[in-house]
DNA sequence: GTAAGACCTAACATCAATGTCAGGTTCAAG
DNA sequence: CTTGAACCTGACATTGATGTTAGGTCTTAC
């Protein structure tokens, strides 16, 4: 698929899209004209490089751990080495970390939406 | 305190803490001299704060919630108002479908790290 | 009073992903 | 062939919290 569909099916932006592959987390063949094409798996890696993002990895360690992952379609990955799962195990406490912030604040604001929603006190 | 201790004691930098009152998140006393005062209670304020914003919400929005909420200290607050309400509820929403994507992300992490800590496969 | 450390304001820098624009090329349908 | 939509590269702009620096003032212990 070009880049046009695969920004639409994914919800991100053409300009991310060549980022991405700019910084090697995506890649695509090209027509004999120069126009980038997508195989249907780049639906599902767009996903999860937006996934890591939205955790808060750089795109240099996305870069590193894409390899590694085990895809849908059960390709052969890489095997991590010591630095990398070290880096990674950090990334993954952080994470942890993140996600309880996270519940607190979302208790937060439901806290607020709830003391708004009820009758007059 | 002084904005040193309440720096050292939140972690959160000097620079972040002046940030935050020029956004109106945190108020402080002054000295006769001119220096920040804070109340013992500003620690678990700058926290909470630092968790909201983790959690992706602006300043702007922030400064809106804090009345709102209910501090350890019980203090009066404000109740939130319908347009207020309807904000806040699209960030819990946001927030919530954050959490979903940062498990996954962490399990991705996880699978990985398991990956390259078994033995030769 | 004085010296050192902590604090003040103001301004500019940074980061990393993404937006935007310009000027040109490719594709597909008529 | 032509035309309009989609695509290309490259460059510059944006965002928002935070870092950094400079030059000056306050506080506190001696």
């Amino acid at each position: 698929m070009r880049i046009g569909e695969l920004a639409r099916r994914t919800g991100v932006s053409e300009r991310s899209l060549r980022y991405y592959e700019q910084q090697g987390l995506l890649a695509a063949d090209r027509t004999p004209g120069g126009q980038r094409d997508y195989p249907d798996a780049a639906v599902d890696r767009v996903i999860r490089i937006q996934e890591l993002f939205a955790a808060g990895l750089h795109s240099r360690k996305i870069a590193e751990l894409l390899p590694c992952m085990r895809d849908a379609d059960g390709g052969p990955s890489e095997i991590a080495d010591a630095k990398l799962v070290a880096e990674l195990t950090a990334e993954r406490d952080r994470i942890d970390r993140m996600i309880g912030d996270l519940i607190t604040s979302r208790d937060v604001l439901d806290d607020v939406i709830t003391a708004a929603s009820e009758p007059g006190d």
